[in-house]
DNA sequence: CGAGCCGTTGAGGGGATTCAAGCTCAGTGG
DNA sequence: CCACTGAGCTTGAATCCCCTCAACGGCTCG
């Protein structure tokens, strides 16, 4: 998993763990957020906040890795590998998305997951399942409301990405694209927002579409004045043009 | 939703309920296997055991239905609309499966849930949840099993059924199709294996593709034997050719 | 600078869609 | 009894979108 754990502040003190959940800016929007002061120091496993680079690995399909993330920052795609051999991107999770919840039933890992941009995250060891106790009623609902979050998700992927001529396809990737970056950030830019930009071969993989199909239909939208590249799987989404160009296509 | 609600021997006594779940034959697949027989007698609210025909809908999203359910028999499909207004499967369920969890967290249901064969559930009202407690922690571990399970069936089916060549989608579909009425029926029949066949188009709703495209597929899979149509929306498969079938694809 | 990765663009072919016609079968009513 | 109808399924022909194969340009990095 080579992850280097950055120690948050305070971590050491006789109870950090309820001190550094408390005082991170994402636990509102995250699988903690339901617990108080007290539930938070009675844990023992230490809660790490692992930071990665993109491209690299979180956890593998297979793994009896022992723990979930929440992701601080950033975007994580999940991988599987078909019958036949093929990569597929089944979904993508971003800022307070909760991943390898599978881990916390004691279930190896399902998918590959791997960090898109640089990601910031908090892993949560299986062991605090047990630790916080079912007797907190409201963290059991709120797993699963992450669980039931994860789930719409997914059927929402291959619903809304799985089907359709390849230029809506890409569309509705790029507004969601678009969303993950917004929520990120938090910030109403006017109407050019910075997003990440898969490759265009991991397009393909999430899209269902050649990486020559994708770089074809991008290269379109950059003469429409849609998108524009600025770095290396980074681009500026004009959000008006996008909207307009998928409302067209949905027709 | 619309469903006669056949009542399950012995509904109307002191304790019904946990006579009627512990004498379910279906129990040991289903939510309530770790609940033992002083936790099923604390519930108050009935559960009911309708009967569908095919073709009938479960829920529809949107609803706030208030229930859960198990599969009891039957082949159910998860539909959902898409924002150009596609028509799109999602995701089946069969026998043990829990479906409408959303329900449990107060949500609205996210898809239309309707039933392929005929099919029987048992009807989990959300307040059942509240009743049963979280005291009983295995219980709140057995209901994340669940959408676990709901997760990892929907991230397959987009990575196997989303993507490829058309013969080898429905070849995959096939499969799937059969597995679910091996786990219904618990026989191992020889060879020859009746299933559930989806129209055409509900196929074509399922796999992306046009509804002449899946014709033509199963027309030439019952050219090669791998098929034999009996009844509307009924087939015999030869799991021998078939399975043959899809190695030759997958390759 | 050459090597390799990533992206782009072109030409050609193939698989799926589109459009259309005809088939089977069950239900209906003359 | 049998034409009539409509739903579901099949099949054909033409078209088109996307894939395949290929070449090339920009960029980073050893």
């Amino acid at each position: 998993m080579l992850m280097k754990t950055s120690p948050l502040h305070l971590q050491g003190t006789p109870h950090p763990q309820a001190e550094v959940c408390l005082g991170c800016e994402v636990r509102r929007h995250a699988v903690f957020k339901v617990l108080d002061e007290h539930a938070l120091e009675r844990l023992h496993a230490p809660i790490a906040a692992p930071s990665l680079a993109a491209e690299e690995r979180i956890y593998a399909r297979g793994q009896a890795g022992g723990a979930a993330f929440t992701v601080r920052s950033g975007i994580v795609r999940f991988e599987r590998v078909t019958a036949s051999g093929e990569r597929r991107i089944v979904r993508l999770a971003g800022r307070g998305d909760f991943i390898g919840q599978e881990s916390l039933l004691g279930q190896q890992y399902r998918d590959d997951a791997v960090a898109c941009t640089a990601v910031a995250l908090c892993r949560i060891p299986a062991q605090v399942l047990d630790e916080i106790g079912h007797a907190q009623a409201r963290f059991s609902r709120e797993l699963m409301q992450r669980w039931q979050h994860a789930l719409d998700d997914a059927e929402g992927w291959s619903a809304e990405l799985g089907a359709g001529p390849a230029r809506r396809r890409v569309l509705r990737l790029l507004k969601l694209l678009q969303q993950l970056q917004r929520q990120a950030e938090d910030e109403a830019t006017g109407s050019a927002l910075r997003i990440w930009l898969p490759r265009r071969d991991q397009m393909g993989d999430m899209l269902d579409m050649t990486m020559e199909t994708a770089s074809r239909v991008v290269s379109q939208l950059r003469r429409e004045g849609v998108l524009r590249p600025v770095a290396p799987q980074h681009a500026l989404v004009d959000r008006q043009r996008l909207l307009q160009a998928l409302q067209a296509a949905e027709a």
